[in-house]
DNA sequence: AATTGTTTACGAATAATTTCACAAAAGGTA
DNA sequence: TACCTTTTGTGAAATTATTCGTAAACAATT
């Protein structure tokens, strides 16, 4: 183990890995191998090893790793063992999709404020939040130590947003749009396109190599 | 250009630039050079034109890419040239959340079926379309030509309703489940995981490496 | 206590991807 | 036409990620 610089796939991985331990744990088995891992989520098991080792020594050898435990390391290691409060801004289509799905808070991201600046939208509820206009932005961060920002606005907004958004004091950003968006270097920025997976998808569907 | 295997993160970039292109074209500029798609999407231009070059050669030297050239071409790769019938299975929060979404119809997958078997939910509406019972998935797979499927039922259904899709003919799946779904070799499955990224942000904003 | 069968941890080997660097092509200019 | 500037396309080099192969560790059994 030395750990300078974790691949992303590894974390993403780790990711999966944890999701299943924890429908092991449902299962209640107490102990699993890296090549029953391996199954259980399609890679190999020399990968899950691998993955493991950029982060120390988990298991025993000749018997694999004690699921719980390797649960809540990795949950550690993913800063999952703790609660963090998200903004979203813009509760459009996909933002309200988005502040609807469970999926976050079951994971620790409890979004706990929604922002907009459509009148329309502004007072309704989102899930039990109230939709507020984004003047509040700056105030509500601060009070409640929101660390994460999702930014589901047009796409001509989305530089703005962010620039309050980092201004506020967030520390990370997801960024729904499909803008390359500039934030300084202390902001750790991750841009998600929804439909890239599908576009995967229609590729690998229709793309029988020429040549 | 030899173009056997094509890396997926190639595929992505492809999805991105084609975005970037779009926004070009709307901004009504007809030329451009690698080095400005790259710092658009902050990839280095060798990175596109080794993307590029996989499916051909589209520039012409000392000058550029032909933005609406160079963007069919994309949309043409990746098979976005077409429409394709998707159908939706699970009316729940996510599975609600995509239908309503609009990203997707805008690269031209259309949701034209939604399937549940929750009685309060049948015969509701969701983005225009009738919610029905999941019996008639194979008969709506046929009737319109679906060859994608969606799956955002609850874990332990998912690899029941894939089963049907398959044998009802989809070729592509998009598993939002957190489990690992079995097809046959000639299907294309990809699974999609809406909280890793989030995940990987909080990886970033607290894991300091310790040693 | 010795033996056997597993399984991890990890360095080494391999494979895949990205970056580098430059020749070749095109357009513009004189 | 010759020359200059720009930018592509692409092998080669560098980097990064994955897989392989095996010694060491442990539990179970005799």
């Amino acid at each position: 183990m030395k750990a300078y610089k974790i691949p992303e796939a590894t974390v993403m991985r780790l990711s999966i890995y944890s999701r299943y331990l924890h429908q092991l744990m449902e299962e209640e088995i107490d102990t699993i191998a890296s090549g029953d891992i391996a199954r259980g989520v399609g890679v190999s098991s020399a990968q899950v090893r691998k993955d493991l080792a950029y982060f120390g020594e988990f298991g025993t050898r000749g018997v694999g790793y004690k699921v719980e435990e390797l649960y809540s390391h990795l949950m550690k290691i993913l800063g999952l063992d703790k609660r963090w409060s998200v903004i979203l801004v813009g509760a459009g289509k996909l933002g309200s999709a988005l502040a609807l799905y469970h999926g976050f808070l079951d994971r620790g991201f409890h979004i706990c404020t929604v922002l907009d600046i459509d009148e329309k939208l502004i007072g309704t509820k989102l899930n039990g939040v109230i939709i507020e206009n984004v003047d509040v932005m700056n105030a509500r961060i601060i009070e409640n130590n929101i660390e994460i920002g999702l930014v589901t606005v047009p796409a001509l907004s989305a530089q703005n947003v962010t620039d309050r958004l980092v201004e506020s004091g967030v520390s990370g950003i997801l960024n729904f749009t499909p803008r390359v968006l500039k934030v300084p270097n202390h902001i750790i920025l991750r841009n998600v396109d929804l439909s890239v997976n599908l576009e995967l998808l229609s590729f690998n569907l229709g793309y029988h190599y020429k040549r």
